[in-house]
DNA sequence: CGACGACTTGACATCGATCAAGCGAGGTGG
DNA sequence: CCACCTCGCTTGATCGATGTCAAGTCGTCG
């Protein structure tokens, strides 16, 4: 089953399989499916790369009813590593067909092709402070960032799940789980955040997002 | 007259003017000409976005025969700041024309589409160095990529350009001024950099981009 | 129970930012 | 022509932010 939150039937045709994840998995290990497109059920998955030094870096992560790979269309060299999360279900779409799918449905196709403009640009504000901003803030601009992602895919709740381990925010964003750990609980102790249950809240998300100059880029006439 | 790296007359018939830029000028200070698409004839220019705390973070830079704001395209609404640097000469290209004519030749829409795709690639690769890797890294990358920018337009010298100041270097890097200067200044004492007359010469490119990982994206077909 | 993974905490080292000052080349006005 | 200014670069001293190393806690799962 298509996401409710993508509103596009008409893929239904390009599903070549469905999966659900039980332990986190990356789909380099699972070279047979490479050729696919990514679609997100539910749960959560993201993109990374490892750098020469055998670090990690996570370019970015995919809520319910994102494509992780979009790139795929435009390039078929485009590969990327992407990891699934515990709990994750995703389907696997034909490049092939769904391109086809979507010439013939050029309004579904300005629609994801809006969603994924506004992702871009999110990424590239998302970057712009992991370079230039200190820890706290870029720490913030992450849980803004996820949060967006769940309220993208239509959930909306003041608590957002806390998807990635502080390992895995630490390769968001260029810093040690250490430190991601302390500036967390700084944030907690100053009152700007609340956590439980593997969820978070942010206290003022308004004066959070004014103080960074945090844009919202909402797709043009997206249905979701 | 468009640029010789770019090999494209096609697009003779969607000049809409020509400048040559004697002092350090920012686009957004010349509003009649937001609506085009900016094609670099010789010298350099940037984009760039101001933080919410006022500190400028350039985004990326563009050499001769690249286009500084393809996006505006895909998206009307896609707004940046460049700066063109004392020196350069550029053209302003209708975007409506532009894009008829793109889909008129296929050919060359392909050819810019690569180009397109992977300065993309090149950006996102730099992208994740300046998050996660020490100084002296972010600033050989930024070198590496710096020399690429030429190399892709046809000049390919062992010396490059040092076409930013160390202000828009530390811009780019997310780093002051003065680390910046720091940084290249210890590069040179370890035989890594050489720098004379505004141009820079990498010691050992072979080595640095090996150590860093350094990935060329070479367009497709490109005729450049 | 034991093992493991995620998170937490402390002590310390290093990196990079800040502040302040000076230098040298190019431009401008008297 | 010189005096003066500005801009880009350079350097030193100091401070704060972040990484490193090491150990310990807590919950989960077999």
């Amino acid at each position: 089953m298509i996401s409710p939150g993508l509103a596009t039937p008409d893929l239904a045709d390009c599903v070549v399989a469905q999966r659900a994840i039980t332990a986190d998995q990356s789909v380099w290990e699972d070279v047979d499916s490479r050729q696919s497109l990514y679609l997100v059920e539910s749960g959560i998955a993201f993109r990374f790369t490892y750098l020469a030094n055998g670090k990690r870096h996570i370019d970015d992560f995919y809520g319910p009813g994102s494509i992780c790979n979009w790139s795929r269309l435009k390039n078929d060299e485009y590969i990327c590593n992407i990891t699934f999360k515990a709990g994750a279900r995703f389907t696997l779409l034909d490049p092939g067909r769904t391109a086809e799918t979507l010439r013939q449905n050029p309004h579904t196709h300005s629609v994801l092709n809006q969603i994924e403009m506004a992702r871009a640009l999110r990424v590239s504000q998302r970057v712009r402070a992991l370079i230039s901003l200190p820890a706290s803030h870029r720490i913030a601009i992450f849980l803004l960032d996820l949060k967006e992602e769940y309220r993208l895919s239509g959930i909306e709740d003041e608590w957002t799940p806390l998807a990635l381990t502080q390992d895995e925010i630490a390769d968001v964003t260029g810093m040690t789980v250490v430190h991601v750990n302390r500036t967390l609980a700084k944030m907690e102790q100053a009152d700007e955040l609340e956590r439980a249950h593997g969820s978070f809240r942010l206290t003022s998300t308004k004066r959070l997002e004014a103080q960074l100059g945090y844009r919202r880029f909402v797709p043009k006439r997206g249905e979701r």
